[in-house]
DNA sequence: CTGAAAGCGCTTACAG
DNA sequence: CTGAAAGCGCTTACAG
């Protein structure tokens, strides 16, 4: 829209103080270069006139930015709503103004929201890259001198900051907790293969079932999309074959949950029959009943690291590319009773 | 930060191109004033050049701008989440790139925050009013001829649009149902009295109870915070009471959900020894155990009309302040049932 | 159909 | 301690 009203301008003020532009500039800014007698003029003319500062043309002519880019899958999705606070919270601790954008995971619209971002002057970008998108994407972002953090999916190729968990021990200590409560016959269920978090979660609960002596059944490993849908769809699946396993390790929490809403309606006990585990501890998981025993993801955390990280190079830190990994931990809730030994 | 290299400008493109800067940016613009000819040239520099258009230069010079600004309460709360959601998409469709911000309720941040966007020249502002806050607030953005649209929470005084449910509908039909099961006692739990929708729906309970020749007994109205910590505290209280009503309406589901989880640790069953409705329809209610029969309050329909009553204002129109009221519905699940008949 | 000039609202050297 | 001048990257009349 164009504004019709002509507003207040630095030049207003300055006429109005009876000082100059440059003058009036300073003092607005609270340089020592100006006497305490002209700064107090010039703010009570700015109180006076009802002057708005323009960051905008300010920054533009600084060769400055206020302003970060917040680039996520989704917002209806307890996990990335918890991240976006996590960073959120902590940019706004360092005054950054943050623009939202929304992938669906598409890198299609990936690459708009990016080009949108740079059409606006952001002083940098944090970014949860859509599944398939390019090193290059984020390389050329890099290379115009706009700094990329990258969270919770790494990018390969990619050189910028990173921070994300520990998949692999999340997967450990889940398959560990449950094969110490005596499950022998774990599935892995939901998420998709190619995603390096998927990877790295297998590999862990793998490796878990390997210190134990035990042999992973492939055959019980079903993939589907991270969401309620992809659990119901997977349990279904599961529940095919025989003998049934005791137990689940989930790839995260939305697929325990329509794993276990399945199971209820299907007349099973969820936790029960077959012991659930999840992954990222969303606050749902604490509200479903049975509570959802989970990994957790520190996914606050994460979204604060990930603003310091970016808030590091704003500030001009040519460290090379920092990876930052947080340890997850399992909470232990009620969704996992022993085996029967019926 | 301060951008180190120099970028590629419209001036480099024009000079490669061969063409005058006015001439680039109206080509780059799609102007019909320019050959086609021309026009291919410029694009072609703009690409060899890695040419990235700087739209903030651009809206200084025209007086224009592409962001909205968009305050909500809080992020991590579903409600918000999907009202940030349904407004998000809809201001995307219309090119607008959104700038966020959270109050946590406080009035002296939502103050904060707006300040900040009227620095970063926003075309106009969403905003989900924090309790207390003062109508001039909103008054004095309009008076700088920048749009604001209330959303969910209306301001007394505030000469905007806005948008929001029917909170007396919605507790009207959320009363009747119960009603209509058989339940005479009925219990108000959670919000604060002091909120336009508590009112609201507050009368639309009393009513329903009118209309069935029914009294309400306001021994029965707890008032709490809209938390799940809100519900804990609430149902306590209200298990004091005897004889125990057979119902209660909760002002929110994160409250009926607080509320329910609080029951079966006492051993009660939820749904059962207390039929309960909630509010809002958020996510979880569906997944909760027992789901919850609730009154939808079209969290995303309500963020999309927010959106396009904005873009109608930033597209100029002059009309007088628009108030939108969506119209709830029952979702009916399960939990409530009918009296006890021992 | 294209170019020269002015200007959006600010800051930054540079003088004094 | 303060002011005059140039310029950030773009667009907008105005000529021609």
């Amino acid at each position: 829209m164009k504004q019709k009203k002509r507003h207040v301008t630095l030049l207003d003020v300055a006429e109005h103080a009876g000082v100059s532009r440059a003058t009036a500039s300073l003092a607005l800014r609270g340089s020592p270069n100006i006497a305490k007698a002209t700064r107090d003029k010039v703010l009570a003319s700015m109180q006076e006139l009802g002057y708005v500062y323009d960051r905008i043309a300010a920054n533009l002519r600084s060769r400055d930015s206020t302003t970060v880019g917040l680039i996520i899958m989704e917002l209806a999705n307890p996990f990335y709503s918890e991240l976006l606070v996590g960073i959120h919270q902590e940019l706004d601790k360092f005054g950054k103004t943050v623009i939202l954008g929304t992938t669906f995971d598409s890198p299609a619209i990936q690459e708009r929201l990016l080009s949108t971002m740079l059409e606006h002057r952001v002083g940098g970008i944090i970014l949860s890259a859509a599944p398939g998108s390019d090193s290059e994407t984020v390389n050329r972002i890099l290379s115009r001198d706009i700094p990329v953090v990258l969270v919770n999916r790494t990018l390969r190729g990619a050189e910028c900051d990173y921070v994300g968990i520990d998949n692999v021990k999340g997967g450990q200590i889940a398959a560990e907790y449950l094969i110490k409560k005596g499950h022998r016959s774990i599935a892995f269920l939901g998420g998709y293969s190619k995603l390096s978090s998927w990877q790295g979660r297998k590999q862990g609960f793998d490796s878990a079932h390997l210190a134990a002596g035990l042999t992973v059944d492939n055959s019980l490993v079903f993939e589907s999309p991270a969401t309620r849908e992809g659990g119901i769809e997977v349990i279904q699946k599961l529940l095919k074959v025989s003998p049934l396993p005791t137990a689940a390790f989930c790839y995260n929490d939305t697929i325990a949950i329509g794993v276990m809403m399945k199971m209820r309606e299907l007349g099973l006990v969820p936790g029960k029959d077959i012991a659930i585990v999840g992954f990222d501890d969303i606050p749902e998981a604490a509200i479903f009943s049975p509570k959802i025993t989970t990994v957790s993801a520190c996914t606050r955390m994460m979204g604060a690291y990930a603003a310091r990280l970016l808030q590091a190079r704003l500030e001009g830190s040519e460290a090379d590319p920092q990876t930052v990994i947080l340890e997850p931990e399992l909470v232990v809730r009620q969704s996992c009773s022993p085996p029967d030994e019926t």
